[in-house]
DNA sequence: CGTTAGCACTCGAACCATTAGAGTGCTAAT
DNA sequence: ATTAGCACTCTAATGGTTCGAGTGCTAACG
């Protein structure tokens, strides 16, 4: 689509300023706007074909304009200049990932946390996927005499755990047999195939301590499938509540949505390598149209990867938010593969 | 504080009544009651009672009366019939609660969604208190070759983990060790004497091992000191946006509260033993006066205990909130204690 | 003497009508 | 092609009026 230069710079000049102020840009308004030196006038004609094309509205007659949808999609796709991360906030990022970043999981939680208090929108992580992941290491912790845990850490450095109780004793000797179960049988299997299906071949293949072995087996299921399913961290959705379109009913069905962990997530890591962004309307729900997402993905050592996201209103300071979530996200793959992944290649 | 029958009896009415619309209670309405058999023009004249007593407000003249904080107070601590649970909520709960206790964290998680379905509010559970819980066991769980995650369970049941990175590989024999030295000392020991103190002491007594074992301890104390920090989950804060009392910017400011899970945790865990409610204007925080909490404890075993508790408007309907919370909290200390506590005493 | 009907009074909510102003589209002049 | 000028439209704000809910008081009632 090309629409003409002096098209162009309007469109930009009413995004940025209605991401300012969230009210309908006027000719006047825009007119004093620093770079654009144009009689009202013009601009209104201008506008009028802007109009046409789809890519503003009016909330009523005698209000400014709007951009649409539309115009969001040409603008991010096309239109926006890709901006640097502020130097101050990248040297913010770096002050602060050091602090949380000894453990994935605590890194994970507060990444979003960090996201949201720099973009003042709100964000969410997802933890690495699991799909691709083995199971790295497993083992058996006792917790009491007769119950223990089932502990699991993935190719992709994301823990699972389960308790489980038996009928008998936990001996020390009953407990290294366990233990050697799982790191001969277990440990090493790709996340994905641990299925009840295969729980049980396993069982049926020990027909001497398969009665003992199987709360164990079970457990091990349970642990598998808690890690199979990514999980989500949200942070700063205090900070959606700041914006008018977010207020009275919109707040509810905005929340509610964001409760919708598992929904949430799939729709975040679904999207391609890179940054994009999906606005409201374009994943069918109407009642959400004045919302946005921006997704990127961390990468890990190998496919495995995670998401990492920005949520705010559809008039979000794209630009920016780009930048800061990409720097980010490296940063995030970075450190986390620092933390993970095994520099085998030494 | 005796104010008669009657007064009681019209106190009560107004409280029910505002319970349900949230709109100031006049006399016609009262009158109007099934078990008021008086004419709105007596009801009035008590109602004057009731105010000079500081127990009923009027936002204007010409409105009806709304109860004070002073009256919920005292409707709270003497007033209150204090109802059994709905068998039917009580068949709902005992038929949720196995499917989600299979482990003691994700029940702590799952918990507060389902109290908050049940009542509509919002709700909270805090992990049981590790202040005098002791370390269970723990254990070093190779992840890669120079990294391991030490993972110890309290007498409490909650877990903690960290993953720790060294300079050398960490060959079987050293984990051998490092495994050694963690259960004979440091098993056993109270989670609250595990300070930096401790962890050096334990270094400077092990001088041929000191270096090795730095990288170790120092992850022991910290995964401790992430016990030691009651973690608290939330469910349902979606449910507030209901209230018209949390509409517009009081919505900002209770969710901005909710989001201090720290404060939060120890404002709900520092309560007595029992079923309590804390009227926002009791803690110091003026923003907060439309806002409730009921909490109370669940036990476990020893004298571990944590607390969950249900968060609302004021007007909250507490006979209900107190008879669910009191059955869920009762059920929840069982099945923590069936999942984590030894039956050593067979 | 407690209770109640009756009534004047108060005050916010709702409903106009009016106005002010922002923004537009069109036309004619530059 | 651009822009000044202007009539036009529509919302938001303003202010006056009405309506009704709820009150407090007084006087009548059992």
């Amino acid at each position: 689509m090309d629409i003409g230069e002096r098209k162009k710079k309007i469109l930009k000049a009413i995004i940025r300023a209605y991401a300012m102020t969230g009210e309908p840009v006027g000719s006047k308004t825009l007119s004093e706007y620093l770079d654009i030196s144009l009689s009202p006038a013009t601009i209104r004609n201008e506008m009028v074909g802007l109009d046409e094309l789809g890519l503003l509205e009016q909330p009523h007659t005698s209000a400014g304009r709007v951009p649409t949808q539309l115009a969001y999609r040409y603008y991010i796709d096309q239109l926006m200049t890709k901006t640097m991360i502020d130097p101050e906030v990248r040297r913010y990022i770096d002050s602060i990932l050091p602090d949380i970043s000894d453990d994935p999981e605590r890194l994970l939680k507060e990444a979003p946390n960090l996201l949201a208090q720099i973009t003042r929108y709100a964000a969410a992580a997802t933890t690495p996927g699991s799909d691709q992941a083995t199971i790295k290491s497993i083992q058996v912790m006792p917790t009491g005499r007769r119950t223990a845990l089932i502990i699991l850490v993935t190719s992709g450095g994301v823990l699972g755990n389960k308790l489980f109780r038996c009928d008998f004793d936990l001996t020390p000797e009953l407990l290294r047999v366990i233990s050697r179960l799982l790191s001969e049988r277990v440990s090493g299997v790709p996340i994905a195939s641990v299925s009840p299906a295969f729980v049980q071949t396993l069982a049926a293949s020990l027909p001497d301590v398969a009665l003992i072995v199987s709360p164990v087996l079970i457990a091990v299921y349970e642990a598998a499938r808690e890690v199979r399913e990514a999980e989500i961290n949200l942070g700063g959705q205090v900070n959606l509540l700041s914006f008018p379109e977010f207020g009275g009913e919109n707040a509810k069905l905005l929340f509610e949505f964001l409760e919708k962990r598992a929904e949430l997530a799939r729709l975040i890591s679904k999207q391609q390598e890179g940054i994009h962004v999906l606005m409201g309307q374009e994943f069918g729900r109407p009642e959400l149209k004045d919302m946005s997402i921006v997704t990127a993905h961390y990468a890990l050592g190998g496919q495995n990867r995670g998401a990492i996201a920005v949520i705010g209103p559809n008039r979000m300071d794209y630009p920016n938010i780009v930048a800061n979530l990409g720097y980010l996200a490296s940063a995030l793959g970075k450190l986390l593969s620092e933390l993970l992944v095994d520099p085998e290649s030494e």
